[in-house]
DNA sequence: ACGTTTTAGTAAAACGTTTACTTAATTGGC
DNA sequence: GCCAATTAAGTAAACGTTTTACTAAAACGT
């Protein structure tokens, strides 16, 4: 037994204006006693207001799409958790979707999101994209991306992490440890995202003096089946090392497996450094250090930034590309 | 610039109830030139449905809630996976909302996610709950519950794991191995979940006509730090055991670090077996046996029963509570 | 008492669809 | 040729709000 806006106007005898105006705080000219009366049959007869009738008139839902590739990847809860408390905090909703990295599914998602009618969208787009989204200019909506640059014209804003300085500062505390053969293994260098990365493992080798080595990197991919496959690589090349730099928390806790398997002792031997900061970090044997990336304030940012720009459109001093810093954790693998 | 149905039947000349009638494949009595034209000037126009509009005359909007405590607790991603997948092949959307197990959130999102009009709600439901929810009987919403036994009536189906056969399995198990004197470290003992789990361990003991001692139960809660606090009072008291059952992965993990920091072997002098199967288990050391929750599963079929409840609501014969079992992994800790 | 403001509210259009009911045109049987 | 049946499409109400332009009544100043 849904109750609408006419009905509280019939039982109130008042017309839907007035209800309206009450129930949405325009109510400078309502007289108290009726904004009262008004108020009290609202929740007497528990009314709801139907979002749907509303959005189609106001052309705002108050709902906006996550899209991202995998939330069972570890890297992607914080950041859902932190956009999903920021919109709850403003009355927003979030959608999540997951694209696998498939550009198929992301134009689907795109689409979907369009037809709900979503007042913006949060995306983490796939590495594999090489060129504009289509159907976009149909029904402009902000689009804000996350984690990974993007050089679209229809990207309204970017919420991103100091990658070079986030490793830079690491493979530093890896040196200022002593260690001087570092070995990068990283994932696939297709992302500016991995690539500044390396770029900041370079500068500090440099500031060190060391020389940059190519055999010291190996690219596979974001994976704990890589951080096996690549220590076994170096063993059976025989290449001598003190520490491995890992492109996430994910190869490295498998590289420490690898190790310890090999009887290595960490971080005697060999110190090992991750990048991410993902939970199980400090539940692996020993410890890990790693690179933190602030990913729930990044979520957070990101729908914070996302509102700002659905609220005020035509605001213009606004910081469009935010850039987040990195923590260097020091725990017991470095 | 949007275009909408009236514009596709000026354009096309015809009225706009037969482009719907195409659009939706209800072209039963339509010719078909026609259809075809219509699908080309909509193609054409790229033209997009607003889903507010129609799902303020269905009363429908393919969108359903999810809510769980949160999506950074390593137990929730696949679940979530499991149902937007569900969810998107059937072309619904999953607006998601983490509570914190607060039973204000979770009527707030209750609230909101009515508004929204979705068609359902997935719901973890906070173990502090004792009364039925608010507000629930305004818009009668089909509900599953998810994970939690709940008894209320509002709740229309319920997706669990057969905790107590996964609690029976494992320390059925552990008997097998030669372990005799086993050690239960749980989580807090008032969800059914837990209880069952409990009986499952009493009931293993039981079949190798073993007695069952209340000391051997350590209750606590469902995070690491009491694995830690759980093995330094077992060695304080100088208990004597020779295997310990956890009560989830996350207290498994951190009970395998007190007890290699103490010296012991896994499994030689004590065996460890957890419950859930996080993916931290595989990359344990050393790996570690456990209950495997099908939490994708769950997610998965509990949006399926969802979906089928709202499409077929008069259907009689449908299965309303469905059980999932649980899959021993053993690995190297048992 | 009269015109002007202010106050408190109303009427109705608009948002973009879907759908039950009609209607007009065509076909076919005899 | 006429009526019934069929085919193809159109009409208009409905969904539940918000919002703009408008008005009636009250209050005010002189």
């Amino acid at each position: 037994m849904k109750v609408t806006i006419k009905d509280i106007a019939k039982i109130a005898g008042v017309s839907t204006a007035t209800i309206s105006k009450v129930l949405n705080k325009k109510d400078k000219d309502i007289s108290e006693p009726t904004r009262q009366k008004i108020l009290n049959i609202a929740k007497e007869y528990n009314y709801i207001p139907n979002t749907m009738a509303r959005s189609l008139v106001t052309q705002k839902t108050k709902t906006i799409g996550l899209i991202i590739p995998d939330i069972t990847n570890p890297f992607f809860p914080e950041i859902a958790r932190g956009a999903e408390d920021k919109a709850s905090e403003v009355g927003y909703n979030i959608i999540f979707c997951n694209t696998d990295d498939n550009l198929e599914k992301e134009e689907k998602y795109i689409n979907m999101l369009m037809e709900k009618m979503v007042d913006g969208i949060i995306f983490t787009q796939s590495a594999k994209r090489k060129e504009e989204l289509k159907n976009l200019k149909l029904r402009s909506l902000p689009i804000i991306s996350i984690d990974r640059d993007m050089k679209y014209e229809e990207i309204k804003g970017k919420v991103l992490v100091d990658n070079f300085k986030g490793a830079y500062d690491g493979v530093k505390h890896l040196l200022e440890r002593g260690s001087r053969k570092i070995i990068f293994i990283t994932g696939a260098l297709n992302t500016n995202t991995s690539i500044e990365r390396l770029e900041g493992y370079k500068k500090a080798l440099e500031s060190f003096e060391i020389p940059f080595d190519e055999n010291y990197v190996l690219e596979g991919k974001y994976r704990s089946e890589w951080g096996f496959e690549a220590v076994q690589m170096l063993f059976e090349k025989n290449v001598e090392f003190d520490a491995v730099f890992c492109g996430n928390d994910l190869i490295a806790l498998s590289v420490m497996k690898a190790l310890k398997d090999a009887g290595k002792s960490i971080p005697k031997d060999v110190k090992v450094l991750g990048f991410d900061d993902i939970y199980m970090a400090k539940l692996a044997e020993p410890e890990l250090s790693t690179v933190r990336q602030p990913n729930y304030k990044m979520g957070y940012k990101a729908v914070e930034l996302l509102i700002d720009i659905i609220e005020n459109p035509s605001k213009k001093d606004r910081e469009e590309k935010i850039i987040l810093e990195t923590e260097l954790i020091i725990r017991k693998s470095t």
